[in-house]
DNA sequence: GTGGTCTAGACCACG
DNA sequence: GTGGTCTAGACCACA
């Protein structure tokens, strides 16, 4: 899995590797029970502070995405199924009145969210070639 | 329009004021061509620095949601329609992910966001209604 | 001669009307002797406060642009041939600045100011024509 | 680099540093990549409270002149190049003419700029080696 | 040790 | 009375 973290982003780094887990979690490119690289492996790899790393694999395996097993680091998790995610619902609350402002109609925004799971899931729709 | 500010919450206060004025806007309990109330006077409604809610105004304007008019204070604006935001679709796609890591399928993702959408607009759906 | 007065823009409105009449005196729409409206008939002009416009006036009086005569009111003077503005060329070196940092060349830059140049004198180039 | 700062100067401080340091970008003094000193560290030296630096820094990230890197600090960027700026011209305009104002012709006023132009560029013609 | 956030209070520019 | 600027100092997030 490629993992790009920029330095200059408003977002913390150990979110946008938070996120980027997430991500593979959601795309198949990590798979439940499969162990992540070590925390000083994936930080030297990154060129990182490993502080770093363990803060995001801790935020990880506080949301249930990983369990932090003594022998084999950090694995890969499945969040019970069905829970719904406060933070989540508010970030997609945020995103509709952002496009709601923007005059984009709820059709163009489902279309847009729909691209957005395809994306997630790791089947990109056509679109998404270029990016 | 009521804004709640939560001091506890992690979410800086600038922000979550910020997200409650796009909250506002797309919701229409702000309309363009509005004056907001003065950073002073919303400062001591809220109970916070008038600087924090200077902050907030000074974000939604590089954004295009407010201008500072010299005469009226800050005054909703609409951003150009058609402009599509980065940051927004970035919250999208972490959303769908994560409604993917919780087993959420791609019909009941849409669902939510029709819901969110729905809410945004200020036209709540009926199991919106007690939220 | 049209002023327009954008009351949104981070430059104070006393200098906008300020920065308008000195460009209306380098083009020739006003020349030396011609009386400027009334404080209170440019204000109301304009929707603007006539302090706002006494202000302007005064210090485009302090530079010698005007002289105020107490019947007369404000008449268009021209200052001294020769003199040379600290602050006017202190803008043209920052402006020479933000040029080299955008990688434009002497000559371009030289370009651009003759251009401007052209336009402040009233005998805009052809390129003017869509501005 | 060496930082002047005239705290009776009309023009804010924030401005001041602002306009300071994109001239040492222009003039090489400041090289893309470069690490700028900490807000505090500067605020220090220049006698200056550290959220007067911040400001000034915040204003060149949003111009593109700074990015704010979450390892170094403030890194010296080069904004895209061919870009044009709108309030650049605007001062280049002016200046124009205040220099008609002055009597000063095309020939003459063009000279100014190009000195200006060398100035800022780091290699002053003879006549600036006094100024 | 860095920047980010928040508070508090003073003074000024503007209209 | 409005926002803008500046100062001062505290606490926290981040790396």
């Amino acid at each position: 899995m490629i993992v790009e973290i920029n330095t200059q982003d408003a977002e913390p780094i150990y979110e946008q590797l938070r996120d980027r887990i997430v991500l593979g979690i959601a795309s198949g490119e990590l798979t439940p029970g499969e162990a992540l690289p070590s925390v000083r492996r994936l930080a030297s790899d990154l060129g990182i502070n490993f502080h770093t790393v363990n803060k995001s694999y801790a935020a990880l395996s506080a949301e249930g995405y990983l369990v932090i097993d003594r022998r084999r680091g950090a694995v890969v998790a499945r969040p019970p199924s069905g829970t719904s995610d406060a933070r989540s619902t508010r970030r997609l609350l945020l995103a509709a009145a952002e496009a709601i402002c923007r005059g984009t109609d709820e059709t163009a925004f489902l279309a847009l969210c729909s691209a957005c799971y395809q994306k997630a899931s790791g089947r990109p729709s056509n679109q998404e070639n270029g990016g």
